[in-house]
DNA sequence: GCGACAG
DNA sequence: ATCTTGTCGC
């Protein structure tokens, strides 16, 4: 797969996108997180009961990096892992949150969104840093500011998950839409990141500082 | 052509 | 993302 292929394959999976959330019980969140050391990559996933969001289910797996970094095409370097990850689970969740973006793309594609599509399942993109610019929401949790993208449609909102901390860059990944999102990970939300992410976030740098980690 | 740009 | 410990402050 190389840049142009992956960026044709966005274009066709954009077709398949779908952002109406079908009401039902979430008992089970899961947050999937990816770190780097050296050539591998570590992926790690936490799964938490919710409301309660108390640990259930925990995975790690370390794979060779086989694709560069590069902006809007994410899901192509951490995807692997997480595909991986996800079929170990024991515990099925109802709905995912990914760290990085959904459909606050430039095809609507970003790695929550991908990853969604692919699983047939409900995704949440929460990214630590904004894919566009964003004014910052007043200093109170809760509170939210719209993202916009090139053709000036909402496609996420800057949110502020704990009073006076910097926000987080939620955006829909799949089969949910932006209201839905945002309460989702506001009831996920102790401090900064939402704990699921928090938790598989931990898990995976804690392993990347084991001597030995192949 | 130049600068921006999730992890 | 990563190179990296302690420290100041709510």
């Amino acid at each position: 797969m190389d840049i142009k292929e992956a960026i044709r394959f966005q274009k066709n999976l954009a077709k398949k996108l779908k952002l109406n959330w079908v009401e039902r019980k979430v008992n089970l969140i899961a947050g999937f997180d990816a770190t780097y050391k050296g050539d591998k990559i570590i992926g790690s996933c936490s799964v938490l009961s919710f409301p309660e969001l108390n640990l259930i289910e925990e995975r790690v797996k370390i794979k060779d990096i086989t694709f560069p970094y590069i902006p809007s095409l994410l899901a192509f370097r951490e995807l692997p892992v997480f595909l991986e990850l996800f079929k170990s689970l024991k515990n099925y969740p109802d709905l995912i949150i990914i760290d990085g973006n959904g459909i606050a793309h430039p095809r609507k594609t970003g790695l929550a969104t991908h990853f969604g599509i692919i699983l047939n399942i409900p995704t949440i993109g929460c990214a630590k840093n904004p894919f566009y610019p964003v004014e910052d929401p007043p200093p109170q949790r809760g509170k939210y500011t719209f993202m916009k993208n090139e053709k000036n449609e909402i496609v996420g909102v800057a949110l502020r998950t704990r009073e006076g901390v910097k926000p987080v860059y939620v955006s829909p990944g799949y089969l949910i839409n932006l209201e839905k999102s945002i309460k989702f990970i506001l009831n996920c939300s102790i401090y900064r990141i939402p704990e699921p992410l928090r938790r598989a976030h931990q898990t995976a740098s804690k392993l990347s500082l084991e001597k030995f980690s192949y």
